[in-house]
DNA sequence: TGTACATCAGTGAACGCGCGTTCACTGATGTAC
DNA sequence: TGTACATCAGTGAACGCGCGTTCACTGATGTAC
């Protein structure tokens, strides 16, 4: 039990680690030995807690969201609904977010290569984004918005892209005004005040 | 004078071959030896035409926004700036572009791996973005919008968005959905009649 | 026109290297008596 | 309480494999005489 116990919290510890290094670099980045070493462990442990390096990833896929759900949502979730999605947006779109990737949202950092992902892993980054998309639907459906939606889905497209060309940007300065574009876009759009 | 027009087609052929690659499958994936056979020659003669693998991505990144340039551009270039905007939009977030990536904008196929690629490349692919904005910003100065500049950058980022998450998604209807929710959004945005 | 030679795009065997994976082993811990 | 044993998370050497890269070579082509 004390065991159990023991050797679950390393699972995790090696699964919170990956779980950066993907969102920081990508999928294809991430090497038994290195991720190993960086958890204090030598590579040949990976294997009594996971079958293969595909089955991490796929594990780490679902860690990544459940992590993130947590620190996505800085306001309180009994706080008013326009207020609770000016606050989403603002921290999705900040230079915060930006900056660090290894502690942000799965979205941007992975969009394009889930593409080229196994229908498993696809699957579940499908529902991470409809979890994403719910943040931004709920509180446009409370707002009393016609075709709540319609719009989350399409401010969701703007989020994700925003973010992931703002990194993607080698000029910190322009990728700054991109997030400030799509922020102001987004309050106006969603009816809110800036 | 005919040999190195003759090496210089092979060396065309070797990085459109590649761009198709890159765009469908991601940088990572491209492989000297998978990549020659492709184009039908050896892998030996790589080294021929480019200086290394890291040298072939980086002149592949030139070549992607030269190709796309003028596929994505399916309005004649003397149509009035709405017509050319709505061709441009329904283009770009078309069923036929989610579909195939290895013919499409290079901007959603590799948003999310871009930032981890050296300052070089990302020069490269903001310049393309850059390209890429301008097709959007230009018509709407045109058509005389306020701020067509944020607008751009905010519709900008909403379409990679858009067609990047489309790609992700394993379910086919949901993409679509997603995509013609953005297209409506972004045809109101930008004061269009859809 | 025909022969000898130079050029050079492309060949394919060979290389070192880092990767994912395996497995016999270690050594700390908990249990049985 | 003390001793003998079982368990099992983690170790680290070793493996095959595919990768990027090198290089001596080939053979088709154009040129010189």
């Amino acid at each position: 039990m004390e065991k159990q116990t023991h050797k679950a919290r390393t699972r995790q510890r090696i699964l919170e680690e990956a779980a950066r290094v993907m969102r920081e670099k990508g999928t294809e980045s991430i090497g038994v030995a290195s991720l190993m070493k960086r958890v204090g462990l030598t590579h040949g442990g990976f294997y009594a807690h996971f079958s293969s390096r595909d089955d991490l990833v796929q594990e780490v896929m679902k860690q990544m969201f459940a992590d993130s759900a947590q620190r996505v949502e800085p306001a309180a979730h009994d706080a008013p609904p326009a207020q609770r999605l000016v606050a989403f947006i603002n921290y999705y779109l900040s230079v915060v977010h930006r900056n660090a990737p290894a502690e942000g949202c799965p979205l941007p950092a992975l969009v394009s290569e889930v593409a080229h992902l196994p229908e498993e892993a696809r699957q579940i980054f499908s529902q991470g984004m409809h979890s994403v998309y719910e943040r931004l639907a709920k509180p446009l459906r409370e707002m009393g918005h016609d075709q709540p939606e319609a719009l989350a889905s399409s401010m969701l497209a703007e989020m994700v892209g925003a973010l992931a060309l703002a990194r993607a940007c080698p000029d910190d300065q322009l990728a700054d005004e991109m997030l400030a574009c799509s922020r102001y876009a987004l309050m106006t759009r969603a009816g809110l005040e800036s």
